[in-house]
DNA sequence: GTAAACTAGTTTACATTATAAACCAAATTG
DNA sequence: CAATTTGGTTTATAATGTAAACTAGTTTAC
């Protein structure tokens, strides 16, 4: 019985972090459209996923309004892997 | 984006009823060896499994000691199927 | 040129949830 | 008969999730 990583095992950071793997690059908006989550909840979310050092956040400037950018990093990548493998064996999938 | 089952998405009550998906039958004390869970911990999550009509406990006397016996309903074994279903999804797996 | 509405988020207050410690009742053991 | 064990439940606290409220600036319309 190996914990599942909590940070991960919550639907909205499952769903950045799957989408991130997927693509390697989302901003804000586009995070939104694929989560339905609100923007406070994302902000959130991808708060703590940067705090533990699985997404890292560029801020810039797109025309005259701010811009943010996620990207998942390697030590997000390798602990989704994980996590992806303790879940099928937990589920027997 | 179908929002993954929130009873079923933490831990210890997937454990749980990916478990009796299984074997359709155990108790209290094997269900505790298989979850690692805590006696407290297992006792709130399988009465919450109970409310919502997922797992039935049976209660009786096993020589003179209570005796839990837990087993999946076939709304809860429906549920747990979407579940898998739409968490593979989120997944892409 | 200024009020209203929109973009793009962040902060925070509240509600929900999870968890383990404390508790309980009966049985067993020494 | 006191201590320990079995088989749980209750509950107090901590942790977490969420959306509403807020910030800061931009664009549009009058």
């Amino acid at each position: 019985m190996s914990k599942l990583n909590p940070l991960l095992h919550q639907e909205l950071r499952l769903s950045i972090v799957s989408f991130l793997a997927g693509v390697e690059t989302a901003d804000f908006k586009k995070l939104m459209e694929v989560t339905q989550a609100t923007k406070g909840n994302l902000s959130v979310q991808i708060s703590k996923l940067q705090k533990a050092e699985y997404i890292t956040i560029a801020k810039s400037f797109k025309g005259s309004y701010p811009h943010t950018n996620c990207a998942l990093t390697p030590k997000g990548e390798k602990d989704f892997e994980i996590y992806l493998k303790e879940l099928k064996e937990l589920l027997n999938i």
